[in-house]
DNA sequence: CGGCATCCGTCATGATACTG
DNA sequence: CAGTATCATGACGGATGCCG
């Protein structure tokens, strides 16, 4: 890891995760702790040495935590620190200036993840409520206010969207392709605070 | 340079200014045009092949255009575009992250222009007026408002600070050895408004 | 001197194989 | 499942040369 020596918050700040997939790593544990077998599956051309690489130097820099979940799981996540989580704020504006690059997905890897994750940048409407999204092999908590909150898993919710993941995908772009259980109201009032 | 191939626009930005020294140059743009020596300059480490590279590569990615100015000057300088300035937005997201990392300036390289640059994601006043830092080879313009511009050169201010580039840095984060002309009122509003 | 291009050594990254 | 080891390749850093 080479240093940019200068004392500036930009570079500072580059010099910790300015390397290659690094805030890739950030962005897929801003839902919630993963597995490393997780995060090898969901960054495709991410190679396993590499990724042992970056999760020590993130470890050693106090952005993430390796943690033993209790029995009966017993798995070892990574998840981010508080430090780690004060680069949501770089995630979101990195995403708000790449997503006039969105157009058409071509050969690009989909994932309802990422689109979950937008959702925190694309929220400026207010309201109460809590929402799941759930596809056939994951589901995401969404729950109303400010600032938006998105995490992996189901909580208790007022509504339930239930779809394949593409589905649920076009769903948080506008399309109507998913079925809807419970309080419809706060879903309309999430897609109408959404931009 | 490898793209992610990831449908999510956190990876696009990252494909677009992922790359070392890139959103370095942007941060030396966002306060004014500059010349490729000024660029070189201003960035120990950079080569200047990688310069050219990168200069390239941001003018067809659409981030920054290469600008003649008018005579006498005629000098050929960069500039950002519309979308280039988008990414005020992640570099001064990283700036503040990184900004719990300056401590001491050690052996980094200090730059008065990256501490005025600060000054955008430090301020949270409100207020009226126009200042300008003169240190002995350059100068700045401040006007306070939402949001707060800051801008290479000078401008008719209502207050000026004089001193040494050191001095200048200082007195922008708390030290007062500046020597302050004009409406003190305006200087003390600013001071105050930072945080 | 500003604005690059070329050459070369080094290091980061990518691909694959292998291990506790 | 969660990594380590090894090797090939490409990006980067440093010096130097070219050209208006």
């Amino acid at each position: 890891m080479r240093s940019y020596k200068q004392f500036c918050g930009v570079a500072k700040a580059l010099d910790v995760v300015g390397e290659r997939w690094t805030l890739l790593l950030v962005r897929e544990l801003l839902l919630g702790p993963r597995r490393y077998s997780d995060l090898l599956s969901a960054l495709k051309g991410l190679t396993t040495n590499l990724l042992a690489d970056r999760l020590r130097r993130m470890t050693a820099e106090g952005l993430i935590e390796r943690v033993t979940l209790p029995a009966p799981s017993g798995a070892r996540v990574y998840q981010l620190t508080a430090r780690g989580r004060e680069l949501e704020a770089v995630v979101l504006a990195l995403g708000a200036f790449g997503a006039s690059y969105l157009t058409e997905p071509g050969g690009d890897a989909v994932n309802l993840r990422w689109a979950a994750l937008s959702l925190k940048r694309r929220w400026n409407g207010t309201g109460e409520g809590t929402m799941v999204l759930r596809a056939p092999t994951r589901s995401f908590t969404i729950v109303l206010g400010a600032p938006l909150l998105v995490m992996d898993g189901e909580l208790p919710a007022d509504v339930v969207l239930t779809g394949e993941e593409p589905e649920l995908l076009a769903a948080l772009f506008g399309a109507d392709s998913v079925t809807v259980d419970g309080d419809a109201a706060v879903w309309k009032a999430f897609r109408d605070g959404l931009r």
